[in-house]
DNA sequence: ATTGTCCGTCTTGCATGCATGAAGACGACT
DNA sequence: AGTCGTCTTCATGCATGCAAGACGGACAAT
């Protein structure tokens, strides 16, 4: 099986997660040669895959100036979210009328998980969590293209939304919600299932204000390019 | 200004359109070396320019094995309409609260034009000036992001609509829908434009046993490939 | 006749090389 | 001293070259 991979393919994802995971700031330079040296091949594949993210917005390349990751400004995050707020709806609303009784048991599972993970206190183990409890309502739509779509616009805002949890009582309000999300799932009301995960993605009411807030955190630079450095692993952040 | 383009960036754009204005149908192989003399360039840009589609899901590129245009199936195709039909929605949620007075008149300037083209009974004018509609819309929404995204679905779609509004009554239909969006547009009802905007989208109703029967009209092949002529300018088909 | 194998050809994937254009340094001039 | 202009340096954009893998055909065996 194991479909062989083309470098231009991996390293593609070696940096989109990268992006996700934090490593990679937003403004932070991706020099060709030394992408290519940590990567050990050439400029080219390097090239293919830059190109391949420019194409899906996670980083941009100005001509002649080299690539960058981009850096969202807060309208451009809001803009964001107000698509995924309807993604997220969407798949949702699909989910009430399609998951199968075995996706409903997943369901249930990782609610359980994450209410479980959510009392025990830690953001960041909850936040993996949460990914996945979103997962399985994107699978449960039945609708390949949606779930890829609204993966992708997750993963473009993922940068902003790690310390989303980190304010107080986030992670309590969160699985409040999914709980509310789940009911409506479970019941098979898909009206009411969209329209709570678009207020759950939303960042209607509270969330916005403390969102905007405490954004521009990650160094929501535009142009700054404190270049990647080239320590092969991991990049190591120059402030 | 003219800000410099690279190549690469030309040739996928140009490649895109194609794909779009049907000139390169789903299933057809896109041959590097073919098109690195079409565009009278080596095949490095070329393999950018593809890599780029393929990141967008305009193409597929099958390791040592060159790249096609995608061709969606009828399951497939569903799958994006319904993506389309909750992002156009959105565009006209946003737009009945944001749109200023001049995009507002523009609207109406294009909608006259609609009904104008739509008497006059071509089915093709009036989709060139249908789709200008729609792009009112989504700059009404004044969501940038809103904007690409439902632009790019739209675009992966447009293969397989071309043929949707020579359907008897279509047009005639469509010019309707539009009157009812653009009346909850100008009196600024956001909820009433979105369901609106969703229902003329989707293939809710009548439209989609019609669309589905009319469905697989561009070969909706999905891996014979009809080598794409290498005639400079446009690819001749092969039937 | 059909199927399986082998081989030739061709295309892709990647490495390398070169020219163009941009950013930064340095010096001259106001 | 500050500003402007030139020059140097370097990264990018693209061309070319080469090796590995895939497709197609011929041939042999059943």
């Amino acid at each position: 099986m194991a479909l062989p991979e083309t470098r231009s393919e991996q390293m593609a994802r070696a940096l989109e997660d990268d992006i996700c995971a934090g490593r990679a700031l937003p403004g932070v330079r991706l020099d060709e040669q030394v992408l290519a040296q940590r990567f050990g091949t050439s400029r080219t594949p390097v090239r293919e895959a830059l190109k391949m993210l420019a194409a899906q917005g996670f980083v941009e390349i100005r001509p002649r100036q080299g690539a960058v990751v981009v850096g969202l400004d807060v309208r451009q995050v809001l803009e964001l979210f107000e698509i995924m707020a309807v993604l997220e709806g969407l798949c949702a609303r699909l989910a009430a009328r399609r998951m199968t009784p075995a996706e409903r048991a997943d369901l249930m599972a990782v609610h359980a998980e994450c209410q479980r993970l959510a009392a025990a206190g830690d953001p960041d183990v909850y936040y993996a969590m949460n990914t996945r409890f979103h997962e399985v309502i994107y699978a449960g739509s039945h609708n390949r293209q949606l779930e890829e779509e609204t993966r992708r616009v997750r993963n473009r805002l993922s940068p902003y939304r790690r310390n989303q949890l980190h304010q107080l009582g986030r992670v309590a309000k969160s699985v409040q919600e999914h709980d509310d999300v789940v009911r409506a799932l479970l019941e098979g009301d898909p009206d009411r299932a969209e329209s709570l995960m678009r207020r759950h993605i939303g960042i209607q009411g509270d969330g916005l204000s403390d969102f905007v807030s405490n954004m521009s955190t990650p160094q929501a630079v535009s142009n700054p390019q404190p270049a990647l450095a080239g320590t092969l692993g991991r990049p190591t952040i120059v402030r």
